[in-house]
DNA sequence: ATTTTAACTTTACAGTTGTAGAATATAGTT
DNA sequence: AACTATATTCTACAACTGTAAAGTTAAAAT
C-alpha cells in the first residue's frame, strides 16, 4: 500500500496550509499570496517554494491556470486536525486526560474558551 | 532579557525528555538508557547526543558522576505541556474551541478518556 | 605500569526546513 | 519581432534533526 506519513508540517507549510483551507478551492496565487502578506511576509519564492514542498507532500494539487497557478487542498483541514491532535495526545501527554487537562488550564487560553471547549467535548458525545 | 524560545523539541529529544520526568532527578545514564531501550532501541551514542542537545538548549543538566553522568530536567513537563498546548491551539486550532472538539472527537481518542477530560476541564473552573 | 573497558565527545552525513536570489519561460507591449 | 513584465522553477545555503561511527579519556583489572 502507499505511505501514510501522517508527519506534523513545519511552521511554515501549515501557515500556508491554514489560508488555502480558509478560501474557496481553488485558490488563485495572488490570493494565497495576499493573505499571507497579511499574517507573515515572504518572498514570493518563498512562497512558491513552500507551495511546491506541500504538493510533494501530497498535501495540496496544483495547477497551471493560464499564466498562474490555482491551488487545491487535498488534505481536509479537519483531518489534518484530528490526526495531530491524536500525535499530541500520545506524545506530549502521554495519553493522559488529566495532563491535557492541568496544560490547557494552565496554557493561558482563556477561562471561557475552555469552558466551551468542555461543553462540546460533553455535547459531542450525543 | 534572555531569550525564550519555546519551540516544540523534535520527536527524538522529546522521547527523552518524557523518560527523564518519569524518573527520579538526576537521572543516572545507565537508568536513561535502560528505559529508552525498552521504548525505541537507540545506539548509545545516539542517545548521547539526543542528551547533549537537550542540554545545549537548556532543557537539561548534566553533571559528572564520576565515571558517567547524570541528568536533570530544568524544564518541567507540565511547563512544557502548557506551552504547546497553547502553541497547538493557537498554530493548528486557530484558537478555535469548536475545532479542537471535533478533532479531539474524531481523533480515536476513547470516549471515556474524552468524557475525563471534559470533566476536568470542567472541575479546574472551580 | 600496561591493557582493557566503560563512558563521554567529535566528527559525519543525509534529509528537512526557512529563506530567497538566479535563471527560465511566457504572455503582453510597442 | 524585440522588449518587458510576470510567474514559475532551480539552485543555494545555513540551521536543525536523526542517527551513529570514530576518537579520546579515564577508571579498572591484571
Amino acid at each position: 500500500m502507499a505511505e501514510k506519513k501522517n508527519r506534523a508540517l513545519p511552521d511554515g507549510e501549515l501557515e500556508v496550509m491554514q489560508v488555502l483551507w480558509d478560501c474557496e478551492a481553488p485558490v488563485p496565487r495572488a490570493e494565497v499570496e495576499a493573505r499571507m502578506a497579511a499574517i507573515r511576509p515572504l518572498a514570493q519564492t518563498t512562497l512558491l517554494t513552500l507551495l511546491t514542498r506541500l504538493s510533494e507532500k501530497g498535501f495540496v494539487k496544483i495547477e497551471k491556470q493560464g499564466r498562474s497557478s490555482v491551488y487545491t487542498p487535498l488534505v481536509a483541514r479537519a483531518d489534518y486536525q484530528a490526526e495531530q491532535s491524536r500525535r499530541i495526545w500520545d506524545r506530549i501527554f502521554g495519553g493522559s486526560p488529566s495532563a491535557f487537562a492541568s496544560a490547557l488550564t494552565a496554557s493561558g487560553i482563556s477561562r471561557e474558551d475552555l469552558d466551551e471547549l468542555s461543553r462540546l467535548l460533553e455535547e459531542g458525545k450525543l
